[in-house]
DNA sequence: TGTAAGGTATTACGTAACGTGAAAGTCAAA
DNA sequence: TTTGACTTTCACGTTACGTAATACCTTACA
């Protein structure tokens, strides 16, 4: 049942480099170590590494795949579908380039005319329509959810949480490592922690990297003050590292 | 006609960085430059670079690239068609990659089995077939080119060809900027240029990385010595360097 | 004729996603 | 028990640019 390291890699035809690093950045980690230290990869693993590699074939940043799949709405199936509408566009665009191959060829003979602009069609690389989509769909998730856990609190939880917001702006021009900082940053965490279940404190330094991230987190948080965002991300990371031991 | 710098970026569709990188490493250089200092990019300019970004397209690397679109052999008729070929399957392997979506929905849905294979069937990064082809079928081109060229040549000639890489072989372990080396690597240049039309020096230079880089040059050369083809890479690349100015 | 906006050049450091050893421990078969 | 194929963890290298910073150029417009 549990693979090795070059075992899976043979199998979907990856490096076992890339799985170390994979590892390493927290994308994909084997669902257990055997005694000696080796990586054991389960059926589950198995799965995810395929979601990963689908969402890689369009070319998403690993960083960004990493929120998505780590996002607590994160549906197999959903995002299955949604690849294969990707993929479909990826294909649709494809078949442009292929065609413009084809009029390039007819060009070169003295066929037909062409015009420059037509030269680069299905290239497209700034605004790959498929990318943007699905950068906006699996972002779009987890601004949702984030909003309709707040919306979802009682009012004292609310008001809470507005607190602990504007007290983090009043320091946010001291050191994001301060005792002050870290202390209201803890805070923080506990208030997440009560009222949304458990967070990790990995899950909480992603959720901090978010926050800088996404355009839209970054707006609501900075309304709070000018670069609030930016400054909890950085005392959030700093919270989770340090109380790792 | 001249166009500059980011009227080209905005009609193909990429950065103006990437443009002053592919100027830089020497894959694309504008035809002139303005009396300030501006590129001017010529309608033969953007072809290349149609071209190159077709290449790019089935994940060439630009040194690569540049290899095969300096080759004096290169043909732009028959790199389109090549192109075509290469996106064609590529397009087949999208394809293949979408039917695995979609047996994953099926399979998730509890309709059919699937074997841990096929799920990753498509994704096939490691040996991808069109890429291979394509370096192949160019470094082939190159091979050819060589070879034709030395059958080419008067038996005398070949004689001499024969005695420089003999004399290079038994100096290769001093060191490649020595001034016996350069010495023995002028010999080569002039020896060049003289039975095959003007080599520019960037031509040289990148002759002899194309030694290093492509497994057939290496082994031709190094059978007059374990390690000359590096050694006549580096001196090439210095003798290069040197006589710029 | 001056000036402001936007393009451009060069320099230089930063980044993502690995590749490529090196050194040392592990495992299974012979 | 020895060999050969795997595995681990550093740690540095690489490709193809991104991202300032700084300074100069060009052009429309007042």
């Amino acid at each position: 049942m549990a693979m090795r390291v070059k075992e899976l890699a043979d199998l979907v035809g990856i490096s076992v480099r890339t799985l170390h690093y994979y590892d390493e950045i927290g994308l994909l980690s084997p669902e257990e170590t055997s005694d000696s230290g080796y990586r054991l990869y389960s059926n589950d693993n198995l799965e995810m590494l395929q979601q990963i590699l689908f969402f890689r074939e369009i070319d998403m940043p690993l960083k960004e795949i990493k929120h998505f799949i780590s996002c607590s709405s994160f549906d197999k199936q959903e995002a299955l579908l949604q690849h294969q509408k990707m993929l479909l566009e990826k294909r649709n665009q494809l078949d442009k380039l292929i065609n413009t191959v084809g009029k390039s060829l007819k060009h070169m003979k003295g066929e037909i005319q062409m015009t420059n602009k037509e030269k680069f069609e299905g290239f497209d690389f700034s605004q790959n329509p498929y990318e943007q989509e699905a950068r906006k769909l699996w972002g779009d998730k987890a601004v949702d959810e984030s909003n309709a856990k707040v919306a979802g609190m009682s009012k004292e939880a609310q008001k809470a949480v507005s607190e602990i917001y504007t007290k983090l702006a009043s320091i946010r021009n001291s050191s994001p490592e301060s005792e002050e900082a870290q202390a209201a940053i803890k805070e923080w965490y506990d208030c997440l922690n009560q009222n949304f279940g458990t967070y990790s404190l990995d899950a909480f330094k992603g959720l901090g990297q978010m926050y800088v991230d996404d355009q839209r987190f970054t707006k609501n948080i900075d309304q709070y003050g000018d670069g609030l965002a930016k400054f909890m991300c950085d005392a959030m990371g700093h919270f989770a590292d340090a109380n790792k031991n």
